[in-house]
DNA sequence: ATCCTTGCAAATGATTTGCAAGAGT
DNA sequence: ACTCTTGCAAATCATTTGCAAGGAT
């Protein structure tokens, strides 16, 4: 359970409710599009507006408490900033699922990089496919 | 020097100029937005309509000519379909460059999905930093 | 000759902005 | 108290659509 008022603040953000909500629901999702975001935090603070949600994402984003996972032929989505993993990504259902980062593959993306002189800030595994659940779906 | 019409038939499109154009363009030039690929054609076609390139962009994704390649924070580019290999994303300038994959992470990848039942159909390997140009550019 | 594609203009959808009122420190 | 944030409405920007004319097979 993380404490999101420690969090933004440690972040040079003040600690909102919108904010708060705002991270409790994407953490309990655990990858979220704007859209969603609002249509889930909009039902436990009414007044909510998508303008607070679009301003708010941009800044926990500049401010490294969210990351944007960009997805092939999608709106893009949010999640909480947390260690390297790798995004199964289901084409069916759009659900994102993390996964643990591969050492060796990881070691071996940094290696190849450094031979390069490109100065490598942040890695990104995307893999698309069918997730268990929606395979069984078809299946029946 | 790729035959673009016979690509283009081959993938069940007719092939006109304005789409031959376009697969000029970014084979050209590796990776492109959608504004940029207007920039470019409609300096040799200058009837060219923005609405034109939309459609046959999202025709041709479609048709597996073309690949969209999402990116945190910015547009997508597209590029022609071609074998899998890393992208090189340069956060100063938004160039993408490419190169091979490595086999071994193929194979873990690979590997860890299957011990799943995630049914693997594309993967996205993004590396994120700032390429030797914007380097050197930089520390002048 | 037929069907698909184009270019234009309008429509839609998504995101951003300005501003007065309210909330956080 | 002061400054930042919110919600609203309007503005902007990106993308999609409908349709008549032109192009490809």
């Amino acid at each position: 359970m993380t404490d999101y008022a420690v969090l933004l603040k440690e972040s040079g953000l003040k600690a909102t409710f919108q904010r708060m909500n705002i991270l409790e629901t994407i953490e309990k999702h655990g990858h979220m599009a704007i859209e969603e975001i609002y249509d889930e935090v909009v039902k436990v603070h009414p007044s909510l507006s998508l303008a607070t949600v679009y301003k708010n994402i941009i800044l926990m984003v500049e401010n490294g408490v969210l990351v944007e996972v960009p997805i092939t032929g999608k709106k893009p989505k949010y999640e909480l900033t947390k260690n390297d993993h790798i995004h199964l990504i289901c084409t069916e259902c759009g659900e994102v699922e993390d996964r643990p980062c591969l050492e060796e593959t990881d070691k071996l993306l940094k290696s190849m990089t450094s031979q390069e002189r490109f100065s490598l800030n942040k890695q990104q595994i995307n893999l698309y496919g069918v997730c268990a659940q929606c395979q069984a779906a078809k299946a029946s």
